[in-house]
DNA sequence: ATCTCTGATTGTTTTATAATAATAAAGAGG
DNA sequence: CCTCTTTATTATTATAAAACAATCAGAGAT
């Protein structure tokens, strides 16, 4: 049985691999706010149960197993984030908390009840992907609309960034996924990008806000 | 903030009070199989909070204060079993062992939004009162079927006892909330009662049976 | 090659929840 | 009213997850 801390860790783990394969320590004391020793000693036990590499003094690895454990659990709350948006009526800058907390039931019933209801869905109401049954993941190639040209037209699918405080100002802005945009014009002195979408509505967007827009060029 | 162990604690507390009023540490030791040691170290901490009234010695009772907390958690495992059946169609024998965990999420605007999806509804998938907002529950006073006489009408309305076997028990025989019954004959020397409801649907209930399930005399 | 700094580990402590063993209070039967 | 059983409490210990303090390893700079 992985407990809920263990799954916390693990869900730290699958998400700081996905960048850079291999983890310290120390990144994973900040993303879980958790001192190092306490970490340290975690990472000894989830290496007992074959979820980590893990040699003294050296970066952890996920081994197979601790991936699609990880994989599960990212799995159960990319499937909750999808059914509070679509079936309960959350704004998508809403359900991180709330999954954050029910991904944690032991009840595989009940996530595949979501799964089904929500027909089988691939990505979440971030346009992040959702693991399958096994907990294995593929990995869709995104473009930034920051890496977009003027005259391109581009789909928002995706966003790198869930914070509340980023959703917020996306929602002000009417940007949201699925918006097909008009690259207009790009400021070469500090990448801001101008797009227009929808009903002929132009808005400026700074470089922080274009590159954690994700999509595809069409 | 009281923890998923305390609302265990208060969820006990809840459901041993409603018989009696008054609650002894052995029971509560008994109903959560934790022994009583830990049960009393647990209800001076109670009692710190001022949830329950606690002298040595002495049985328990639940304060005001303790009682609408309880009546909260009572109020989100009820909205969780009746959203499960009503809205992820659970069968009402499934839904105890999910809603158990789904109750513990901090998260009030979920359950107000179930609470809103579901038409705020009043009793559970066993009938069960859900208390209101404030923690509060009004008990409707119900008959049960043994207690009726040959000739009424009686109309299913609760049950007293939500264990998986007896559910089944009642799947089978495709007895469910909502059934009007006629009360055919009763046998005085065992207490068994004959019915009939449905399309000429004719069963023989036990006394054990008939005591747990509850309704109105027509 | 050594010094120093950062990152990692060990060893000890804390907090919350539980258990066991031993003791004390209440209540029941004579 | 006293003894015996049941129930409750205290005191101690256990376990999991975390913290803090002190030490250790390794990488870069001198």
């Amino acid at each position: 049985m992985t407990s809920l801390i263990e799954e916390n860790y693990l869900k730290a783990l699958f998400h700081l691999s996905s960048k850079k394969g291999e983890v310290t320590v120390k990144d994973l004391s900040q993303e879980l706010d958790i001192k190092m020793p306490t970490v340290t000693s975690m990472m000894k036990k989830f290496s007992q149960k074959g979820l980590v590499k893990y040699k003294s003094y050296k970066p952890l690895k996920l081994t197979e197993k601790g991936s699609r454990a990880a994989g599960l659990v990212i799995r159960k709350h990319r499937l909750t984030e999808m059914f509070l948006v679509e079936k309960m009526n959350f704004g998508w800058e809403e359900v991180h908390e709330i999954a954050e907390q029910i991904e944690h039931v032991k009840a595989p019933i009940f996530f595949e009840r979501m799964d089904k209801m929500l027909g089988h869905p691939k990505f979440d109401p971030h346009g992040s992907p959702i693991p399958d049954k096994d907990g294995s993941l593929e990995l869709k190639q995104y473009f930034k609309l920051s890496d977009a040209k003027a005259g391109d037209k581009f789909e928002l699918q995706a966003v790198t960034n869930s914070e509340n405080e980023f959703l917020n100002y996306l929602n002000n802005k009417n940007l949201h996924l699925g918006l097909r945009i008009d690259i207009l014009e790009i400021e070469e002195f500090d990448g801001s990008i101008s797009i227009g979408f929808g009903e002929k509505k132009v808005e400026v967007l700074s470089k922080k806000v274009s590159q954690r827009l994700l999509g595809e060029i069409l």
